[in-house]
DNA sequence: AAATAGTATACTTATTCTATAGACTATAAG
DNA sequence: CTTATAGTCTATAGAATAAGTATACTATTT
């Protein structure tokens, strides 16, 4: 499962995809319109910040605003940078590799296959789903 | 990323289907085996018990073994009885589904359609991968 | 009867998650 | 150039969960 941080960047970054390119938004009203306690937001949108996804302005008028492209953010890097690694096993993960405790040798380890496979899968429909599909999606969903 | 106690089960799982028909393995044993801390390692063949998967035999000779079938024993089984929900989001879990707590309107919500793709891939791979199938895996990768 | 081995409960410890507090710094506007 | 606004940073507190341990009990086999 996700964590509630990773939640909440998720519909931060959305909230602020549909606002792209349209002045910065200040951090209380995305915290209330997300229902996101303010400081904890804080600490989120900063991290992001750091990563270069979002900039801020500072001062009156100020606030937060998406920085990359709504189509060249995607759920995996938002996921990675909130809860770290996307594989269920550290021994299959791409950016947090591990080797495995409880193998003795991971080249005759029956069970890392399936987990390649389910680590494979999930990169591939994640990094597909940018700001710019989910913000779409919700339109079109909201039409309806 | 997995619990320990769900690496645990699956490496002791694998184990007893290695061993499957040939009588109960003492818990010390797949203990030692596995390096796994054997009061830890109690708790969780007594859950795997209860749920059918395994069963015992006590006094002296006694132990654990395979109750199922190995080719009827999947991934999917065992994550759900050690760590719960596959999914990523709760409102997409199939079998521990709660509606978000961050989203307005589930149905016209642009992020779950991503999630619920990758539960149904995970979910399939996952299900395909039975510890008869892991077992003929090791055996064929120890081969080479 | 005695040894073996699983069953059950309770507890400890460590870690992580979630959230909050407060002081500080930069900017815009008058 | 002063004041209010709004982001930055560090520290920390409380709760929940994970991982592991201790102890007592019960059932079975030989």
């Amino acid at each position: 499962m996700l964590s509630k941080k990773c939640k909440y960047a998720i519909h931060a970054l959305v909230y602020l995809a549909e606002r792209y390119q349209q002045g910065p938004v200040h951090i209380q009203e995305i915290a209330d319109a997300q229902r996101i306690p303010k400081k904890f937001l804080e600490a989120i949108l900063l991290e992001l910040r750091n990563a270069k996804v979002l900039h801020s302005k500072k001062g009156k008028g100020g606030g937060y605003y998406l920085y990359k492209k709504p189509e060249d953010v995607n759920l995996i890097e938002i996921i990675r940078l909130m809860d770290g690694a996307i594989a269920m096993l550290p021994c299959v993960s791409l950016n947090y590799y591990e080797p495995c405790e409880e193998c003795k040798d991971e080249k005759t380890c029956g069970i890392r296959d399936s987990f390649l496979g389910v680590r494979d899968e999930t990169l591939r429909i994640l990094s597909e789903s940018t700001l710019a599909k989910i913000v779409k999606r919700e339109r079109v969903l909201s039409k309806k």
